[in-house]
DNA sequence: GACAACATCGTACGATGTACCGAGTTTGGG
DNA sequence: CCCAAACTCGGTACATCGTACGATGTTGTC
């Protein structure tokens, strides 16, 4: 993760994203498009992971020069800024879910935890990319999913933020174990297993009591779905919220 | 952020970060120790980020060669892994704060909310890191805050990861605008100044009402405490569940 | 005093992002 | 119809990175 993948001019990042680019007319036609090579970006993240994502590779799987990709795009920031919009693109959204408030919220925060799991990198990029329509596009369908609770304006942002940190939270907590696995070939269970004596030798009793307590009861292998349970604490506030303001 | 900062050999790293690794007799004094290269390296991290960590400006700030600092620390991977651990040593554990579990909560996650606005790298790195016995520690005293609720165990964890994943991810917005300012010179205001006719061409209201509508009712730029509106909507959460069980 | 175990670190290698520039291709304006 | 402008393509080159390797020097133990 780094630091260095941040855009670097905003503005020219920004118009890329939002498609105003003029369209050129002399000079030859273009073999590729920009689209095509967030595609094939996506693809490489999605198998290798944002590290494993370089502009060569990216070339290669397109059969184009290295720096042909600079023509269709300013560098490896706006590109990584491209495909997370693009990621945003797919799937349905979710204030179209009938039912409830509270049903449209948690096939939202459902729905972004699977998002998670099929684009890892997603969580790996930093978050200071400038936002595209396609990002836009699913925040104004979050705030539709709460608007019907009459919330104001800024706590309705708010809490469309707190369900949003939560889901990223938990998400990159859960793909911890599946990357640990894909990486090292280990998996989480062999994991605790070829690391119980270690840390029974260290996680003491007296330094850790606490943690000792629940690990003893076996709060770390139970089957609690702490995704669902979290999400409901956190709309049970909501409803709260809701109650106290009228 | 990428991926590659993630540890090699997870064992190598636990052993490092729980310093149970055998001291040698043997040969010349270490001139330097694990500690020093560690807060050297945070101090790198703190001015210049994650990505303006190299092993060459650390080795440079404490006067010796590059390969030199391979003599305390594996790898860079494991050299964050202890960088992380290091900054979980400084400052007070939050159950050790007076009142009740909703103040100590709040306490811890206000502390760890500055914690992350003084060593923003923490965010940049990926959460993939073996954890040490400071943070091991700082989970323990999370735990020890909610305790008294009385919480069963596998709901006590999972109402720690809520609120940890919280603060990360909101600080973690809150040090966009402070990073952008740093990297660019351009603060918030003014780049929502200079972007707004961009904005305003883009975002129309036919495409994303809600996102209009909030805005115009000034849900960006209000002076709502968004993090202390969060975090109370998850504690009254907390404090409905506790209604339900008894 | 010899030898094993260690610290130090110069050199070198393979990646990476991308600046630069030359070469080839298309097209609008005269 | 022609040619210069505007463009695509991509090879080469450079700075920067993590770190493997091995030579050289230092220390403690027998």
């Amino acid at each position: 993760m780094s630091d260095s993948d941040g855009p670097g001019d905003l503005t020219r990042g920004m118009r890329l994203l939002w498609r105003a680019v003029g369209g050129s007319r002399r000079g030859p036609k273009p073999g590729l498009d920009v689209d095509t090579v967030v595609r094939a970006a996506i693809a490489i993240a999605d198998s290798d992971g944002l590290a494993g994502l370089s502009m060569r590779k990216v070339a290669d799987h397109l059969g184009v020069g290295t720096m042909s990709l600079y023509t269709y795009v300013p560098a490896k920031a706006e590109l990584v800024s491209l495909m997370l919009d693009a990621v945003d693109a797919e799937g349905a959204l979710p204030h179209t879910v009938p039912g409830s408030w509270r049903a449209r919220t948690e096939a939202w925060a459902t729905e972004d935890w699977a998002v998670y799991h099929r684009h890892p990198w997603t969580l790996q990029a930093s978050s200071r990319h400038p936002l595209g329509p396609h990002t836009l596009r699913r925040f104004d369908s979050a705030l539709r999913c709460l608007a019907v609770t009459g919330l104001p304006e800024d706590e309705l942002v708010a809490t469309v933020d707190v369900i949003d940190n939560y889901t990223r939270g938990m998400a990159r907590r859960s793909l911890e174990a599946v990357e640990l696995e894909r990486r090292t070939g280990v998996s989480e269970r062999q994991w605790w297993a070829g690391h119980e004596p270690l840390l029974e030798t260290y996680v003491t009793a007296a330094e850790f009591p606490e943690v000792r307590r629940v690990w003893a009861a076996g709060a770390f292998h139970g089957d609690l779905d702490s995704f669902a349970y979290g999400l409901a604490r956190i709309l049970d506030g909501v409803e709260r919220r809701l109650g106290e303001a009228g």
